[in-house]
RNA sequence: CGGGGUGUAGCGCAGCUUGGUUAGCGCGCCUGCUUUGGGAGCAGGAGGCCGGGAGUUCGAAUCUCCCCACCCCGACCA
């Protein structure tokens, strides 16, 4: 039992000012968490209670699904993941260090090396496979900006199960169980979810999905089709061609002076004005004209290349996506001392004149997947004040490539049905992935198959943000009062208050009360403070989130009757309880 | 790393423009009395390197420069 008289807590009547978001401004002012390091959090007493308990959840559905639990050092040394390349790969989000020795070392971002090698240390047969092991363990990222308190930081805990199968079916059966735990897992942490296929990244390896919870808090954004269940990253959506036009008949390409129209809104207001450009039916609009949009790629060896990118001019370049197309590379600015080097461009007016690596510029071009052969384009022409209209896709020029890098609109088509789709924001709660046999071939990790000949294991790698699940819960519960945990992640089951002075009745029967709930089985956190007004009392229960609240007070005076009121949290209803069945009372609401 | 913002008591803030008493307010904290169904009242009290450094000045929380930290927005990820 947890005594508010005593317990390690200080609420807060105050938003503390550095905090932003609404789950971290609660978890701080309810007392559960503190900031001590730039990206790092203490537990509290009651958030160290709802913190175990997402983490017993967790472990629950793993081991229910019949994964088995192991557990890895963080701190490693770094030959396993120079084997994978992941230690250049990974980049400057990996915490390095040295030893006394001058040895180097790292902490763990996460761990399929070490599993894979366990795995080879420990498997030599076929036979011992399929295999699902998991851990519940602190990771390590030196993010660029930790950010929204418990939802993005530098040391976080994280569940992070691996799989070792000996084809595509196996890990395809291994993927499924993940998808399957995690559906069951977040129902149970009564955690709204969508999932939406992503791009595996760093990680290496073909599908991945991510589970989202839709809340406006999320760094992630997604599309989700508005008469299908299609849904994905941004970064992972394949834009659907369109079907390329025949030539015949379309106008010919033509020059024309722009004055002065170095943007895509100068140049559309031009053409509409100019009676000679004129469309001739309708206004020319920004999506009739081909943006080219010029960025350096800035390779892991240090290498940069110029790339150009040829984009509807009514969509900006999305640099996620064009990130993720580019990974493990860096996106970076073309700036004017580039411009410089390439006088060929001429800024404001760049045009596909010029790009592709066998015209003058020799800058690698690539097309968005929506200008096919025979679409015509409103575009530079190379020229200051000089644009191109009618250039035509295939006819007057093609790009090296395609990719997917505009940005994605509320509207867009469906990949998967044609119907509008429309962009949300969501938590990235956890990521699955089918790894392939990158980690185990570059490991050496084999097994003797039936005809004992060496087979490489392919891998699958799975996760759930744990401390961010407990922030998404809380984002995803609280209401204008404070925190409303679900009961299986509460830090009690019942919050009891004493609302008479010492010496009262009221506090006797509550003491009673808080220990006959517990040798029922139930979890109380009791509010014993005799200083603390009774406002301040149903304040404090309102914000810490326990989702039945109990008031021993004036209803336990009454002799005929005496009467214990039992508020919940969520919908705010009371009801006076007959003390004599007060107990049996609660017990029932708790399971 | 770029852009924006903020650093004054445990927490939330005022003061700074126009330099000048002993740096102020609310909450919290300590002592005493009263109070107890929605953040109590009265009385008394403690608590500050005004983020750090350098400068200008007779005098700096206030003006100048440099640094640091934190928050928000952009490029990474569970």
């Amino acid at each position: 039992m947890h005594r508010m008289s005593n317990l390690f807590l200080r609420t807060l009547r105050d938003d503390p000012s550095d905090a932003e978001v609404p789950s971290h401004r609660l978890l701080v002012r309810a007392g559960y968490i503190r900031r001590s390091a730039p990206g790092g959090f203490s537990w509290l007493p009651l958030g160290y209670e709802v913190f175990r308990n997402v983490e017993r959840i967790v472990r629950e559905e793993m081991n229910a699904a019949g994964f088995q639990e192991v557990h890895f050092p963080a701190l490693l040394p770094i030959e396993p993941y120079q084997a994978t390349n992941r230690y250049e790969e990974y980049g400057p989000n990996l915490f390095r260090l040295q030893d006394r020795h001058g040895a180097d070392f790292l902490l763990a971002p996460t761990h399929e090396e070490m599993f894979a090698l366990t795995v080879k240390d420990l498997f030599s047969s076929y036979r011992d496979l399929p295999l699902v092991i998991y851990q519940i363990q602190t990771k390590f990222r030196d993010e660029v900006r930790p950010r929204a308190g418990l939802l993005r930081t530098r040391e976080f805990s994280m569940k992070d199960s691996y799989s070792f199968d000996l084809n595509e079916a196996g890990l395809q059966a291994s993927y499924d169980a993940h998808r399957a735990a995690y559906i069951k897992l977040f129902e149970r942490l009564e955690l709204p979810c969508v999932i939406v296929s992503a791009l595996s990244g760093a990680m290496g390896g073909s599908e991945s999905e991510e589970f989202l919870a839709p809340l406006p808090v999320g760094e992630d954004t997604f599309i989700r089709c508005t008469s299908c269940d299609f849904a994905a990253n941004v970064e992972a959506v394949h834009t659907p061609v369109p079907e390329a036009q025949a030539f015949t008949g379309l106008p010919v390409a033509a020059v024309h002076d722009t004055p002065k129209t170095p943007t895509i809104s100068t140049l559309v207001d031009y053409v509409n004005a100019d009676s000679a450009l004129r469309h001739p039916d309708r206004d020319w609009t920004a999506a009739d004209t081909l943006k080219n949009v010029v960025v350096n790629i800035k390779h892991p060896d240090g290498t940069v290349e110029p790339l150009a990118v040829g984009i509807e001019g009514h969509r900006e370049v999305d640099m996620k996506r064009l990130g993720a197309q580019v990974e493990p590379a860096q996106v970076e600015p073309f700036s004017e001392d580039d411009f410089k080097k390439y006088p060929s461009l001429k800024k404001g007016y760049i045009g596909p004149g010029v790009l592709g690596t066998t015209n003058e510029s020799g800058i690698r071009y690539l097309l968005d997947p929506r200008i096919v052969d025979g679409t015509q384009w409103i575009t530079g022409a190379d020229n200051y004040n000089q644009h191109v209209l009618h250039l035509t896709a295939g006819r007057d020029f093609v790009g090296d490539g395609t990719i997917e890098a505009a940005e994605v609109l509320d509207g867009d088509n469906c990949p998967s049905c044609g119907s509008e789709v429309e962009i949300a924001r969501g938590i990235e709660i956890a990521h699955i992935f089918q790894l392939g046999t990158k980690y185990a071939a570059a490991l050496d990790l084999t097994l003797r198959d039936e005809n004992d000949q060496p087979v490489t294991p392919t891998m699958g790698s799975y996760g759930v943000g744990v401390s961010r699940c407990l922030a998404a819960i809380a984002e995803a519960t609280l209401d204008d009062s404070g925190l409303c945990w679900p009961r299986e992640v509460a830090p009690a089951d019942i919050h009891v208050i004493i609302a008479g002075k010492d010496g009262s009745p009221q506090v006797s029967a509550a003491e009673d009360l808080a220990t006959s709930l517990e040798v029922a089985g139930l979890r109380v956190l009791l509010d014993d403070r005799s200083k603390a007004s009774l406002g301040v009392k149903f304040k404090d229960a309102e914000l810490i989130g326990v989702p039945t609240i109990v008031v021993v007070g004036r209803g336990i005076a009454d002799e005929e009757n005496p009467t214990i009121e039992v508020k919940d949290r969520r919908s705010g209803e009371r009801q006076d309880i007959p003390h004599d069945s007060i107990v049996e009372h609660l017990v029932a609401l708790c399971s």
